[in-house]
DNA sequence: CTAGACTGATCCGGGGCCGAAACGGATCTG
DNA sequence: CAGATCCGTTTCGGCCCCGGATCAGTCTAG
């Protein structure tokens, strides 16, 4: 079984939400900023900047200073790679799962409201 | 009918749609701009700066330099109320049409690829 | 006609993010 | 060992966005 979503219904969807985190005033992250919040928190480990920059097809130093916003905001750590120093492994927090976890249940909210 | 989405597929949902917009090397809108874009072609005109500041919870000058940048990429237009001169009125585009079609289609791709 | 209210745009100082290039530390290789 | 290579970070100049204050244009009430 997969999900049905109408093309109007996503834009909907999409409106709901967005406007809602605009309207709070929150932590505010940027695209990539929450691309790679929601990465970390989704796919296996391990994550490194490199990796990311990949996947995100970024340039290092952009992740760097993401992770410097996201480390700063305490969604997200560092961790040396002690196998091999020149590593560096991005972790989870305690406050990024719940961070990620409401908005997980702003979506749905909006979602259950939805028309069909 | 209401729309039936859990907590892990709404984040799984945005990764992947999030990830995929960061990827392609688009115009890259803020989510002030994206929210604005959206709640100018779904919900009904006239949309003003006034009312989109107020819709947003945001300062004007956030609203004049968020319709610069949109006008600019052709995705919203600006027109002068004629009845009252004072006002600016926001307007649908075609490019903008497209953008927001393409961006649903997205959506709903990413929506039906996704396990339930 | 004019004083005031109201609109959106502009000015201003400050801060964040951008990618190319250069950097220092860690690791591998000959 | 020394040199090359790989890693993440920092530097640099440039661009965009921020909101409070202010502006010019427009409308309205008295």
């Amino acid at each position: 079984m997969t999900l049905e979503l109408k093309p109007v219904q996503a834009l909907a969807l999409w409106q709901d939400v967005v406007l809602e985190t605009v309207r709070r005033e929150g932590p505010d992250l940027s695209s990539r900023q929450f691309a790679i919040l929601l990465t970390v928190y989704l796919t296996s480990p391990p994550h490194t900047v490199r990796g990311l920059a990949g996947t995100l097809n970024v340039s290092k130093p952009a992740i760097t200073r993401a992770l410097d916003a996201l480390g700063q905001l305490d969604l997200l750590k560092r961790k040396r790679d002690e196998a091999d120093r020149r590593n560096v492994l991005v972790q989870r927090t305690v406050k990024g799962s719940v961070f990620l976890r409401d908005f997980a249940d702003l979506v749905t909210s909006v979602a259950g409201r939805l028309e069909a």
